[in-house]
Parts: C-alpha cells; structure tokens; sequence
DNA sequence: ACTAATCTGTACCGATTGGTACATTATAAG
DNA sequence: CTTATAATGTACCAATCGGTACAGATTAGT
C-alpha cells in the first residue's frame, strides 16, 4: 500500500460503480448512453475514462458488480430459508413483483446482455457464462438441500433441476417484460414447482 | 383495385419485408441501423421512407410479418405432427440447432423485443403480447390434441401448460444465447417434458 | 516554496444516427 | 404530346454517439 501525491478521488468508486450497474441493469447497454452514465454516476468524463476506461470497460466491471452483489443477495437468502425449496419457491416468485409492477421490469443484467449481445463480443459472452454459473450454483446447492430435507427425491439428477430452474426464471422474466399478467406467472411457476418432485 | 399512374415499384415489397425482418431479427431494433436496412433491402433511402413510412414504422410491419410467418410454420408443423406431444417436443427441440451452431442463435423476434424494448413504448408492448398471444395458442391447441390423445392427463389446465412451454421456449432460447451447451439444454427439455405428465 | 503526481473541467474530434428536401425519372390517363 | 401521379437518386440536415487533448486544480513529498 504505497502512498503516492497527487489529488485525490472526490466519489467513492464503488458507488459510482454501482450507480452504473443500476442503470445497465434498467436501459442495457446500448441504449445507455455516456451522458446518461455520467449523469447518474455524478462524475465528469475525465473522471470515468481516468477510474473506468471507458463504456466497454465499464460495463465488464459493472457485470462483475453484479454477480457479486446478486450472488450474495441469494446465498443469504438460502441461508436464511427455513428450506432449500422455500428458497426455490420465493426466488421464483420474486419475478411477480415485477409482474405486478411493484417494481421494474428490468430483469436480470446477466440474462439481458445475454439477449442484447447473443455471442457477438467473446469478451461480455465469457462474463455472461461465468455469471450465470454463479447463478446455477447457488441453484444446484438450494437442490441439493431440498433432496437432504426430502423435498425432492435424491435421484433426480440436481443439475438438471438447476439448469431447469435458471431456465424458468429467465422464461418468467421475459415473460414479465413482455406484459404477462400475474395469475399467469403464478400458474408457471406451479408448473415448475410441481416438476421438481 | 384502381389503377393510378406514376412510376411503378422497382421491388417486391415482400420481399424487401422480409429481408428487414430476418434483420431485426438477427440484431435486434436499435443496433439495427438504416443503412444495414438499405443494403439488405437493396433499395434506397427515399423507396424506404416512401413504402414504410421510417424505421419503427418498418419494424412494426417486421413483427406482423413474424408473427404471420412464424405462426404459419408452427401451426403446419402442427398440422404434420403424428401426436401434439411430439410437435411439442419437436418445438422445444428445435431450440438445439441454435445451441449447436447449426443455425445462428437469433432466437425470437418477439421474444428478442420483449427483452429490448421492456414495455416501454407501448405500441411495440401491443405488438409483442399480440404475438405472444398467437404462440400461446399454437401450443395450447398442441397440448389439448395431447390431452385428447391420451398423452397429457385431461384433468391438467390447458392454458397454464401452454404458458408454461412458451416460458420454457423462452428460456431456453436465452440459454442459447448464453453459450449453454446441448447437453445442459437437453435435460432443461427433458424436465419439462415430464412437467406435463 | 517547489516539484512530481494525480484528478477534474472544458473544449473539441470525426463518425454515425435517423430523417428530410427536392430535383429527376418513369409510368398511365387525357 | 401533354399532364398528373408516383417512385427514385442526390444532397443535405441537426443531433448524438463514444472518445481524446490539454490546461487547470489539488494533493504529498522534498
């Protein structure tokens, strides 16, 4: 940790950082504009490129901030559910919220730039693929304490039922933008609820 | 049908149509530009402004001709299929050639402009839940020929299976896009084959 | 006080965006 | 052949895009 003159930051990079994160998270990538980041982010131009690099760069750190905070978010959530398929049911549940527009509909970052950029740049596709195993781990753990506590039976392969599970919410989210009503999302998730067992 | 005088078309407007179809449908709205447009409608600027009125005007014409297309397809292969269960399974499966390279992973149109435009012009939001509305039927008549075949309980809600295979569908199609591998999306298909029994 | 290092504000860049104005060309009806 | 009508080609528009150059401001060490 060396010390070094010079003026020093006036924002807290993690907070500019995540006031990015919110607003690709909300408007995607293209549609956000520098000025729009800028605005949000209450930092000048110089500022960003200087502490970020630029849009690109941005974006890749912003999906990283992401996981970090989404992952974290569901691991306390699982560890505090009284079962491993409560956590199943209120995370696949969290999507009606967005049905109900009590909150927007802006999905998940890492399955949105999936849809927006579909492989054409290999670097957002590798942070996509690694944000999404992130998601299916903690996924495939919830599973597998589901079969420990006798909810799911213990032969059904738990990947799968994870894979299954990341698939179904990334179907009611877009569903969700797409204006679906919530009686139908709550009849979905029945559905899926009911394929696990 | 009257004859007026001026100079006559120098294109197919269907096909002019569907060349800008298959290209929002490849890249999506906003990193579609006008002059991929022109060149792959191979007409220019002034005929562009002339027939179809501007590029959101052209693109709402784009997701009708989609939903006609698409649903015209579905509802032959339907017609083809020996069982709807199998037509349904087909369906899912045909997600894999995304999967596999063998065609490009573009996914759904309607789908694709769910997820980039997320209701917020509304008159794209009608177009989409039209056309949701047009696969959703498709499906639910697959799963009652299922049900009246024998191969769906009867007892089971049509509308809710339908709903859920268009979630799946959707999912499925996201995953693709994700980099997911064949295997790990044929399990996601083989659960959900076994969430309609 | 001076210097080296770092951050910020201002002004600017070429490229591209979707869209428009208008003259020119090609047809059908009279 | 003239005229009304419609399609096309050319030139242009302001606005915005992401990015850069550089001077000014603010610090720590000497």
């Amino acid at each position: 940790m060396k010390l070094s003159p010079g003026r020093p930051l006036e924002f807290d990079p993690e907070v500019a950082l995540t006031a990015a994160m919110q607003l690709f998270w909300k408007k995607g990538y293209e549609s956000t504009s520098m000025q729009d980041l800028l605005q949000a982010m209450n930092i000048s131009k110089s500022s960003l490129y200087q502490a970020f690099g630029g849009k690109q760069q941005l974006f890749e750190k912003c999906m990283d901030h992401y996981g970090d905070f989404m992952v974290g978010k569901m691991r306390t959530a699982l560890a505090d559910s009284p079962t491993g398929l409560g956590f199943i049911r209120l995370l696949l549940g969290s999507v009606l919220d967005e049905a109900r527009g009590t909150s927007e509909a802006r999905g998940c970052l890492v399955l949105n730039t999936a849809n927006e950029f579909a492989r054409r740049n290999p670097t957002v596709a590798e942070a996509v693929a690694t944000g999404l195993g992130r998601f299916h781990n903690v996924l495939q753990d919830a599973v597998r304490r589901a079969q420990a506590e006798g909810d799911i039976p213990p032969e059904r392969d738990a990947v799968m039922l994870a894979n299954f599970l990341v698939s179904n919410m990334s179907g009611l989210k877009t569903l969700s933008k797409a204006g679906a009503d919530e009686a139908s999302m709550r009849g979905i998730i029945e559905v899926a609820m009911k394929a696990l067992v």
